[in-house]
DNA sequence: TCGCAGATAATAATGATTATCAATTAGCGT
DNA sequence: ACGCTAATTGATAATCATTATTATCTGCGA
């Protein structure tokens, strides 16, 4: 975090680990509910304010949904999502062959006039048991 | 509309001629501005509704934003998105490189128990200079 | 033309996010 | 270790896009 210039701040270690154990895209009410009890000091607003810090140096990304609540994951690689709307799952796809092959799309390509910051590919759909897991290959 | 089972009332005529027109990808409030003049009597839960119906049937596409604010494009082809962030700008690309780009790449995978609908593609950055226009080649 | 399911208008309600601002604190230099 | 200052936090109010409600209206099939 220092590296990036933020203050290492109690409240964002632990909104920061939060997000790093809990891998499955929660929105921020979730955090919040998640950190309540061992962070009893812990603001909603702060809560907001750490996750927008967070994208801003790219610590975290914010999944956009249909439904108007923004998600958020522990950033790692490049990566898209499966967005299952009817159980509201978000799964991390990290195929390096779509990192690639969107690479050397862009790469292909040319902008005049846009300096590029970000791709986000998103699959969306339903899952058909909602017992199963979801599996991609 | 009628094909799609939606009845063919004054106010979606006119909504869905407006976005026809307006390829710049209004808001509904934007849609509602232009259109409150030549119909003063539409409201703008009904443009909500509108929308909505027109997005479940496939006449209109959501694209979601950063800024948390929804904005419409009358669908044609699968297509991906420029967002500029400081213009708030949208442009759609219609490449048919890349609809194949995804299209072979998404034959070529496998989902297990997850019923693929759609496919959001947006590319995100700055315009550079904001008099000028973004192209991409 | 009639009837009614579906659509609209007006407005209230919702709910996620942002703004405000006084109190607190991280981390720099000493 | 201490004090300073700017950044951060917590509490709460405000915002604002969108949805819900409900009484009225209308497209369109019979």
């Amino acid at each position: 975090m220092k590296e990036k210039g933020l203050k290492a701040t109690h409240q964002r270690i632990v909104i920061y680990s939060e997000l790093l154990s809990n891998l499955s895209h929660p929105r921020a009410e979730e955090l919040y509910e998640s950190l309540k009890p061992s962070n009893p000091s812990l603001s909603l607003a702060t809560l907001y304010k750490t996750l927008e810090s967070f994208e801003e140096v790219g610590l975290v990304h914010k999944v956009l949904t249909r439904e108007g609540v923004a998600r958020y994951d522990a950033i790692t690689a490049p990566h898209a999502h499966i967005i299952s709307t009817n159980t509201k799952e978000i799964m991390d796809i990290e195929d390096p062959e779509l990192v690639q092959l969107i690479q050397d799309y862009m790469s292909r390509k040319h902008f005049e006039n846009f300096a590029l910051e970000s791709i986000s590919i998103n699959l969306e759909g339903q899952k058909i048991d909602k017992r199963k897991k979801i599996k991609f290959s």
